[in-house]
DNA sequence: GTGCCACTGTTCGTTTCTGTACGTCTGTGA
DNA sequence: TCACAGACGTACAGAAACGAACAGTGGCAC
């Protein structure tokens, strides 16, 4: 071939030809072809690999492969380690992080937490801080997705260097990044359509409706909700959407307001979400004189003290344990597949326990 | 197949390749493709199953699952039997089995095959069958769940007496079950908006959409295809729900009469359901002189020989072993964990294999 | 010329890869 | 339950590849 003798630079230029041609070369044929020695090729083999542009495998070398990589240094024990950067620490996600936990030491991986708020510039902070500390090999996110800058944050997160699964979050539609950003989370929908069809199989026939305000979980409560309204034929419900614990200022106020309108509506049965706001609303009956379940029957929507409220309230129960177990089960899965494996989105059912509040004793089956 | 011998990174590669296709591997299998011994071939997967990129299963070797890993084999192994039954042997399901199957052998569980047709009552009478042989302790089940009686199949469905996890179906909405249904189903709306983004990046402003007739799936199709619609502000689009597949009698006047009208309306792209359908179009328009993908732009939904087709067809691919697999590990989790695991549903994301028949030249971008 | 340096080649003991042989283990069907 | 075929993995061995040590070659500055 070449009986010109060459610089290590050509030959190099010439091996990576080769390889890129091949997806491997052999020393012993290049040896041959430039008619220099066996070790000269492997001294250039070297050279290029120190530079990661190729593999050295017994024999000769192949493109930069992941496996190749992995080969090379020995490693004992490849223990992942997944953060998770969730919004608040004292509300809602204590379970959620506890089921992450608790699957994570069943499957023998680390799990490093940070708290952010609700401020996207704050996840973004914490979130770089887990990456740029080159830890963590996947993470699990519960980011603000929340008014205008929304789609940027998710096309922010679809392009972070690990990657990533969101938890109780889910971008709207297809997203423009490489892959398909996944998901776990509660079926919120679904959770107050069962709300809705309990009610409805308890002979009400209508339901008010009321939504915190502010909350990334009200949409999807209110599509549940259409939904089974669309599903029983009910239509004329009201649905209001402010917080009314007992913390909100004037919570007395938009309560008895509330009241009054399901009264002049006939409304005999009502959906709240959130404990807080439904054991205000249940106190403020008690208050009042209007009885739970005969005059009122009532469902709260989360179940975190929703027992402890007199009467026991109803409640729908998001299964938050379970969805960060889940996550955690995904991105384990995701990290042995490696980057091929398709991306899923995971729906939970919460449960509906029923209490007190809504078995109304003389209604329709 | 390949003559030259190859450096063990690159037969661990094409290990992995394939691993990645089928869900699964064998060992005599690869041995005769690589011409190597079978020894050789388990050496590499031991030493891929040590770096837990594989799972080592008698045989050869499937994807890695984590269930497998945290309960020792040997405890799984024999204990449980998962019956399933799929609609056809033949069409779209073989590849679901195999990831299903690989993932029991992974899982050391045994798995029940039952064909089944597009018949609800033939399904029901497959399912009785594998209950009252007593020997299945769950069930995956594809049934049909068209027309009027969908919602009598779900409820007794709902109502048998082991855990059943639906398999590229899923009920319409809540579901009166004690619990509700869970599935594990490939995103066919979320795969469509990959179709129709894709094609809308190169510049394709008319798309049109060919839907075979009858198939569950396309309800899924065209929902996905109105959000992407709404979504990009494209809404003059023709849609025809006809199959035009070479058996089809009759299928060249439709076709003709699809082409006419894209022609009229000045459609430059093309999404068909199905690949022989697609494959029927391309060879049409082909005899017609209509260039591809100069004169339309074709995407194929389904990808199981879209290649094959001359040019070769872009494709959505439903990931199917992927379903496969998830829902045997969705079902041992259950079983493994109880009746008080809440229930989920996964939706598996396709995936967009660009090729000739979309990549037009002069276009925008 | 001489010394220095970069690069290359030869030798040889060591390591790695692969195959054959063979006893053991596993799954399956009778 | 048993028997059998196929799969598994250990042991051994040969071939090839590896790389350290040392030696040779040619360009370059002085």
């Amino acid at each position: 071939m070449t009986t010109q003798r060459l610089f290590s630079v050509q030959r190099q230029e010439l091996l990576l030809d080769e390889l890129r041609r091949r997806g491997a070369v052999r020393v012993s044929d290049l040896a041959r072809e430039l008619a220099v020695s066996e070790l000269t090729i492997r001294r250039d083999i070297d050279s290029l690999s120190r530079r990661n542009l190729v593999t050295k495998v017994h024999g000769g070398a192949t493109l930069p492969t992941p496996i190749g990589r992995a080969n090379r240094p020995r490693q004992a024990r490849d223990l992942f380690t997944i953060g998770m950067v969730v919004p608040s620490l004292d509300f809602y996600w204590p379970l959620i992080v506890s089921g992450a936990r608790a699957a994570a030491a069943a499957l023998g991986v680390n799990l490093q937490l940070r708290g952010s708020s609700y401020e996207p510039d704050e996840d973004r902070r914490q979130i770089s801080r887990l990456i740029e500390a080159g830890q963590v090999q996947g993470l699990l996110l519960a980011p603000s997705l929340e008014g205008e800058r929304a789609a940027e944050m998710v096309d922010w997160i679809g392009h972070l260097p690990v990657p990533t699964i969101l938890v109780e979050r889910q971008p709207d539609r297809w997203t423009s990044t490489p892959r398909q950003i996944e998901c776990v989370r509660s079926d919120h929908s679904l959770g107050m359509e069962m709300a809705v069809h309990h009610l409805h199989q308890h002979g009400h026939r209508r339901i008010a409706l009321l939504l915190s305000k502010g909350s990334p979980t009200s949409a999807y409560l209110l599509r549940g909700w259409r939904a089974a309204c669309a599903d029983l034929g009910i239509s004329d419900a009201i649905v209001v959407r402010e917080s009314v614990a007992l913390t909100t200022p004037g919570h007395r106020k938009i309560i008895s307001n509330v009241l009054a309108e399901c009264h002049r509506s006939q409304v005999t049965a009502l959906i709240v979400h959130s404990d807080p706001d439904a054991i205000s609303v249940a106190q403020y009956c008690a208050e009042k004189g209007v009885g739970i379940p005969d005059d009122l029957a009532m469902v709260s929507y989360d179940d975190e003290v929703a027992h402890l409220a007199e009467p026991s309230l109803s409640a729908v129960r998001p299964a938050k344990t379970h969805v960060g177990r889940v996550a955690v089960e995904l991105m384990v899965s995701r990290l042995l597949d490696g980057e091929r494996r398709p991306s899923q989105r995971v729906l939970i059912a919460p449960e509906l326990f029923v209490r007190q509040s809504s078995l109304g004793r003389g209604r329709v089956r």
